[in-house]
RNA sequence: CGGGAUGUAGCGCAGCUUGGUUAGCGCGCCACGUUCGGGACGUGGAGGCCGGGAGUUCGAAUCUCCCCAUCCCGACCA
């Protein structure tokens, strides 16, 4: 079928909306493809909506291929579901909830394991069932503290979630491995630069789990990639492997004054004037935090890492989960033990949990507080002098440091995450009992893994890798249209011939756009050009030398080709 | 929830400091004419509770107070 832009419901945008700031923002809207409604929430029009269908297209494909078989769930779900699992409770503000005329509590789907684990177990009770996996492609909702890049992070949005159900660990790690090559095809196919990193489990608890990084640096995630191996991970889950214990023998603890110096830059520079050859890198800062468990009484964790370093807070609060990191504690009357600005691990009292950073190695010597009031203390020695309950990765890491694996340099950037791989485990299984009866004749506990990708997401990911200055250019797989047609010139010729050729290609099975609309010929390149179709097609001057001019919209590159040609050249691009 | 900014036509903005006829510009939209290969031009139009409320004033888009909303940064977030 050939599209006629004179009746395609369609308004470009000749100027940025005043609310985008990132391109695929800018672009969707200016392209006519997404709309605002309301924060977080867009509505899809027909060139949009063209291009997320067929990103489904795509996942649809993909997922088949590997077994998978598609469901639809409510999006509206009744409360005891979760309730069950525990996470009506443990989403807290970040789910919409309703009620309905009876007051009976309901919420909008923000994922939905607990609608999978009940369904596989109200249909199937026999080993013989297994392995499954079953996918749905659907909306969620999420009630985010603050949307933000359109289409990127919304309130609303689309994803494909899959689940699987094994009997065993092997089971699951086998539909993991077929999941994660799905991905694989499934990101390259559409065109997408991606990194498949290590990521923390988190609330979603399991063990193993990987995420699909689209590089960009309006990304939200930050992930390192060794320049060397293939290693990449989140940075809240790096693994930062421990310093090799040293042996060196170190003088006995010096105490010394250092009025005024609560910060690590004060005492640096204080003890550089008294001689000292130290660094911001020679200080051990201690931080203390406020940990709150769910159900338990918050408590407080003082962490050391090196000075030169800040606390990375979502990367410790990853290896403490499930506690969460409630803030830096600025009250510390009721700790008297600890001397705020000279806090010291030497001599703190056991009912203090302290804990370093990986880097911190034992034998190694530092300078830090003296845990008085305006003094410090210097060769306090790891191992020596205090011994650390534990060590947990909590310092920020930076580009440079070395890889977990091989030791080469780290490389940090910033990615959108399109999707996220989880070796679940028994969560949810054990939330609903869900078992099947073994050959044996008892029943066995069902392993499951979670696996997401959001399909929304993913379209403002690849309009953020492939736009210029002027509009997107949509790669082949998910392009609303693979050639657009722009007759220029007073004439009727030009227009009677972009028709023919339009409904030729469309004939041979090609998406055609044909811009029949009565506007000047700088409307219709610009429009051509935003609106990002692969194949741009000018019907006008060259026809007087039976020719038309094929743009390909990626390079620039321009072609003449006889209007006789048009048709097979095209049909083969 | 903290910090910053902004709310004026479908979209992008000016006007507000220093209150005063009928609130303006560009894009888009409608009509007619000219133009016709890189966002053409002329003429004439349609389109506004100036975010909401209360106040000050003879008079408020403009000043004061309160509220609401949106965007950005952070906290938060499979």
């Amino acid at each position: 079928m050939v599209v006629r832009m004179s009746s395609l419901f369609l308004r470009t945008l000749r100027e940025d909306p005043a609310d985008a700031d990132v391109p695929s923002h800018r672009l969707l809207v200016r392209a006519g493809c997404v709309r605002r409604v309301a924060p977080g929430i867009y509505s899809w029009l027909p060139l949009g909506k063209t291009v997320l269908d067929n990103v489904a297209r795509v996942v649809r494909e993909e997922m088949a291929a590997i077994g998978a078989q598609e469901v639809l769930f409510p999006a509206l779900l009744p409360r005891d579901f979760y309730e069950a699992s525990g996470r009506w409770t443990e989403y807290g503000e970040g789910i919409f909830r309703l009620k309905d005329r009876k007051g009976a509590d309901y919420l909008l789907g923000p994922t939905h394991e607990e609608m999978f684990t009940t369904l596989v177990k109200s249909e199937y009770s026999s080993y013989k069932d297994l392995p499954v996996s079953l996918y749905q492609i659907q909306t969620k909702y999420r009630d985010e503290a603050r949307p933000r890049a359109g289409i990127l992070r919304g309130r609303e949005f689309v994803m494909k979630d899959s689940y699987s159900f094994d009997l065993d660990e092997d089971g699951l790690k086998r539909s993991y491995e077929a999941h994660r090559g799905a991905y694989e095809r499934i990101f390259a196919r559409l065109g997408l630069d991606y990194r498949t990193v290590f990521a923390v489990s988190g609330a979603m608890g399991g063990s193993g789990s990987e995420e699909f990084l689209a590089k960009a640096p309006t990304g939200e995630d930050t992930f390192v990639s060794c320049t060397s191996c293939d290693y990449a991970a989140n940075t809240e889950a790096v693994d930062t492997a421990a310093a090799p214990a040293t042996d060196v023998e170190h003088p006995p603890i010096e105490v010394l004054d250092t009025p005024d110096t609560p910060t690590i830059d004060s005492l640096v520079e204080l003890l550089r004037s008294k001689g000292h050859d130290v660094t911001a890198a020679d200080t051990l800062k201690n931080v203390v935090l406020k940990l709150h468990t769910p159900g338990k009484d918050d408590e407080i964790l003082v962490v050391g890492v090196p000075g030169d370093r800040e606390v990375d807070m979502k990367r410790l609060e990853a290896n403490v989960y499930p506690a969460e990191i409630a803030g830096v504690l600025d009250d510390f009357t009721a700790y008297p033990d600890l001397v705020r600005g000279y806090i010291g691990p030497q001599g703190l009292p056991d009912t203090i949990r302290y804990v370093v950073d990986p880097s911190v190695a034992d034998g190694s010597a530092w300078v830090t507080g003296a845990n008085v009031e305006g003094r410090h203390a210097v060769n306090v020695v790891c191992g020596r002098d205090f011994v650390p309950s534990g060590r947990l990765p909590a310092a920020e890491v930076r580009a440079g440091d070395l890889c977990p694996r091989c030791h080469s340099p780290l490389s940090i950037d910033r990615g959108i995450e399109i999707g996220h791989i989880f070796q679940l485990g028994q969560k949810f299984a054990n939330a609903f009992e869900l078992d099947v009866l073994g050959p044996d004749g008892k029943p066995v506990r069902v392993t499951m893994g979670s696996y997401g990708i959001g399909v929304s997401r993913a379209v403002a990911a690849i309009v953020e890798q492939h736009h210029d200055d002027s509009g997107i250019v949509w790669p082949k797989s998910v392009a609303p249209f693979l050639v657009h047609l722009v007759p220029v010139g007073k004439d009727a010729e030009p227009l009677e011939v972009a028709t023919r050729i339009a409904e030729s290609l469309a004939a041979a099975g090609v998406s055609v756009l044909l811009d029949d609309r009565e506007v000047s010929a700088g409307v219709k390149f610009a429009d051509a050009d935003l609106l990002g179709a692969p194949t741009i097609v000018t019907c006008g001057k060259a026809l007087k030398d039976g020719q038309v001019e094929v743009k390909d919209r990626l390079t620039g590159e321009r072609t003449l080709v006889a209007v006789d040609e048009a048709v097979s050249v095209l049909g083969t691009r």
